[in-house]
RNA sequence: GCCUCCAUAGUUCAAUGGAAAGAAUAGGGGACUUCUAAGCCCUAGAUGUAGGUUCGAUUCCUACUGGAGGCACCA
């Protein structure tokens, strides 16, 4: 697209390895696209802005720009030429797939995402990372990526067993100890005939948690999100390969032994008792996933309580042999969930949380969705329960749906008057701009295929349903001059497809009514 | 005590070091009665404090204030 264009032009024109913008002008009369080029390489080599745009402006094809403005300090503003729209509308009806504009370099990803103990249902909070660890894998896959959705099954520690000793009290007639899991689903689980037959707490907590597991799997079904592995931390100590990673670090010199337990700099791998730690299991994880299975790429998708966990995972897969730029972890910020003006505070381990289906039930699976996806992962939200009920009708999921709805009318209240399209009668401000913002579909999946920031596509999305809905206001699609009719029809066309293929890959639902 | 993240309109959120900080909602005003009014057009309103780097800072650095989280031979 247009942006992808004029950068590459640029870069043909000035010493390699200048580091420059072309970004998209929020006002019109600074263009379509601005560059910062002069300015950047004023910087570099003490040259003149000015002088440099003049020369640059003076350099660069009029292929498709219409005109190219020079504005103080040293901006360079670019006028795409109303052909050169026309042509990429076009090119956008014929071919909408991102494969065909965004060019990358396909990659073996492992995207793990959620990956929440199975010691209990889904909470609401586990929804943040899981919508989106969803759509980034949705987005990532349509950019030509090979991508696999992961969940990490925790299925080995000490929770497995304190989650067979709560349900043994609870069986047994008692109250759930401190410590303990409490909640409504330890007391189902106790009357649960299919774990009457376990007698020990290991093995009750196993089972349970076996249970637990499908449990969750089903509440992240109705809420959109899919995975493809479910990777078991059990199926790492069967196949030795926290031993295999040990060994390892033993031969490489890099595990220390100290006061009876063996270290990776100052964290414990094995416990003076012989006990593995959950960080040399994790080792043993990524140790699989790069070397065994051989992902190019592993994005791992956090909670905020586990950034002190970052570094030294780095750290250890380095020590692995695996270059830490192969290890992307994204980290979410926790959500604080709001009710009648107090947080609501949860805890498992206490048996008080929201569930994930609850929240669905209350809000919508839609509404759900949006709310989270569009947000930036590294800032804390709140999330007020009681609006997000009242209001889920002026949730602004709802505004881009019926803008696709609107669309999906008016294109069946058309008919097929005459052949051809004349694209050039397009030329009202409103059609102009919602042709532009149609490309900007691809500018923006590019920037997410390289940032992994999904809320950009959530928030182009909701940017795309207001320029169409003033398009439909301000003309209209329908009219006694055939000719532009169906021009119109045309954009209508290509702005419906752009607003389903943004909810398609946000998971969200395009109805066609509303 | 040490570390990480955060602080933007009344409220909820945007803004790859760029020009005049965008939306939504709540507020004020208006048009249409014709393809879906869950809509459109206009209007008012914000970068926590004090410094620094830079041609240019919401963005980077330092200190402070306020909020969240993390600092185990837990998982």
């Amino acid at each position: 697209m247009f942006r992808r264009k004029i950068y590459d032009e640029i870069q043909k024109l000035v010493p390699t390895g200048t580091s420059f913008s072309v970004e998209v002008s929020e006002i019109p009369e600074r263009g379509d696209y601005a560059s910062n080029v002069a300015l950047a390489l004023a910087k570099k080599e003490g040259k003149n802005p000015l002088e440099t745009a003049e020369y640059l402006k003076s350099k660069l094809s009029r292929e498709f720009i219409e005109r190219i403005d020079i504005a103080s300090p040293g901006f360079l503003n670019f006028f795409i030429a109303p052909f050169a729209l026309s042509i990429s509308l076009q090119n956008v009806l014929k071919n909408p797939g991102v494969k065909n504009w965004v060019k990358v370099e396909p990659k073996k990803i492992n995207l793990e995402f959620v990956s929440a103990n199975p010691t209990g249902p889904l909470t609401m909070a586990n929804g943040r990372g899981g919508f989106y660890g969803d759509a980034s894998a949705n987005i990532l896959s349509e950019v030509g990526h090979h991508v696999t959705r992961e969940y990490y099954v925790n299925d080995a520690g000490n929770q497995i067993k304190s989650l067979g000793l709560s349900i043994w009290t609870v069986r047994s007639g008692g109250e759930p100890k401190e410590g303990h899991y409490k909640g409504d689903y330890i007391y189902k689980l106790a009357r649960d005939k299919r774990l009457l037959i376990y007698k020990v707490a290991e093995r009750l907590g196993k089972a349970a948690a076996d249970i637990l597991r499908k449990e969750i799997e089903v509440s992240l079904l109705k809420a959109g999100i899919k995975f493809n592995v479910w990777f078991y931390e059990s199926s790492l100590h069967k196949n030795k390969e926290l031993d295999k990673t040990l060994d390892l670090l033993k031969q490489k010199g890099i595990a220390e032994e100290k006061d009876g337990a063996l270290w990776f700099a100052d964290h414990v791998l094995v416990k003076s008792n012989g006990n593995y730690t959950y960080f040399l299991a994790d080792l043993a994880y990524h140790y699989d996933k790069f070397i065994n299975r051989k992902f190019d790429l592993a994005i791992n998708i956090w909670g905020a309580d586990h950034h002190g966990y970052v570094e030294r995972m780095k750290k250890g897969i380095e020590a692995l042999g695996v270059n830490q730029e192969r290890l992307k972890i994204i980290m979410m910020q926790l959500v604080r969930f709001i009710s009648k003006g107090q947080e609501v505070k949860m805890s498992k381990r206490a048996g008080e949380f929201v569930t994930l289906d609850e929240l669905i039930e209350m809000v919508g699976f839609d509404a759900a969705r949006w709310f989270f996806l569009e947000r930036t992962p590294n800032t804390q939200m709140d999330f007020d329960l009681d609006l997000a009920k009242e209001r889920s009708k002026k949730n602004p999921v709802f505004y881009v749906q019926y803008a696709h709805a609107r669309a999906c009318s008016v294109a069946k209240a058309s008919r097929n008057w005459i052949l051809g399209t004349d694209f050039s009668l397009l030329k009202e401000k409103e059609e102009l701009t919602l042709i532009k913002k149609i490309t900007q579909f691809y500018e923006t999946i590019e920037d997410i295929a390289n940032d992994y920031f999904v809320h950009r596509l959530t928030n182009y999305t909701y940017g795309l349903a207001q320029i169409y809905t003033s398009f439909y206001e301000n003309h209209k699609i329908l009219t006694e001059n055939k000719k532009l009719s169906r021009a119109r029809l045309k954009l209508n066309e290509a702005a419906r497809n752009t607003l389903r293929y943004s909810l398609g890959l946000l998971g969200i639902e395009s109805p066609e009514k509303m």
